[in-house]
DNA sequence: CAGTATCCAAATTGATACTG
DNA sequence: CAGTATCAATTTGGATACTG
């Protein structure tokens, strides 16, 4: 099994030498953990829920990085003993805190879709 | 010569079905984008000087995200017919206007560096 | 439901050497 | 100075099939 991450000069590199940016792409950075946090601001998700919210992301992708944003600390994931099981995915106060950087991004994105013009979905 | 993107689930994503945030990474969702960016905010740098200011990145990964940035409008690159060579590279209105994405990156990424006990750099 | 395992193609990057 | 060319080594991602 490998374990990606991508958007990361191999892992961890603002966390060596890199300035305070680097440092914020050492844990957000991957493709698509931003848009699975930024769903996740609106409160808890299950799996697939995220997986509908992520249609450009395979489930393996998505799995992937949000293993790794649970390793840093920025999502919880709990497990419901039931059938069929049940995972809820949600921010951990740590990745509340990144809050300011993804409402930047979706206030510049939405900005720049239009300006496009081509907006093709409101999601949030 | 290759043309990677990086961060960008195999260029532009966002542009077709994602959401504001995917459209946001489509732009600056390379691994040194954002840095390079934020090296910019304050004005313009010479090649030289912007590898001196990203360590962890090789020329070659500048060069090639210095491309992008410039192909996707967000940084303007100027050659002064001048021996040695020196070339300019600097932020674009639509580059500015991420300004609040990039500071809000820097902000989260120093408190995160801080917590973490390991201030490395100011870098800025 | 919520993944995981595998296989494998394709993309990305570092290192190194070279140029106008 | 400011790159570019090339090659090799990884890494990454998608597809598909399978499980508790």
């Amino acid at each position: 099994m490998d374990m990606p991450s991508e958007l990361k000069p191999r892992r961890r590199p603002g966390g060596r030498t890199g300035c305070a940016v680097e440092a914020t792409l050492s844990v957000i950075g991957g493709v698509w953990k931003p848009v699975l946090m930024f769903h996740l601001l609106k409160g808890k998700l299950r799996f697939n829920a995220l997986c509908r919210l992520t249609p450009n992301a395979t489930a393996r992708m998505i799995t992937l990085q949000l293993r790794e944003l649970e390793a840093d600390g920025i999502v919880l994931r709990t497990v419901y003993p039931e059938v069929p099981p049940k995972v809820e995915y949600e921010l951990t106060p740590l990745g509340q805190s990144l809050k300011p950087v993804l409402l930047a991004m979706r206030t510049w994105g939405a900005a720049y879709q239009e300006q496009l013009g081509k907006t093709i979905e409101p999601c949030a």
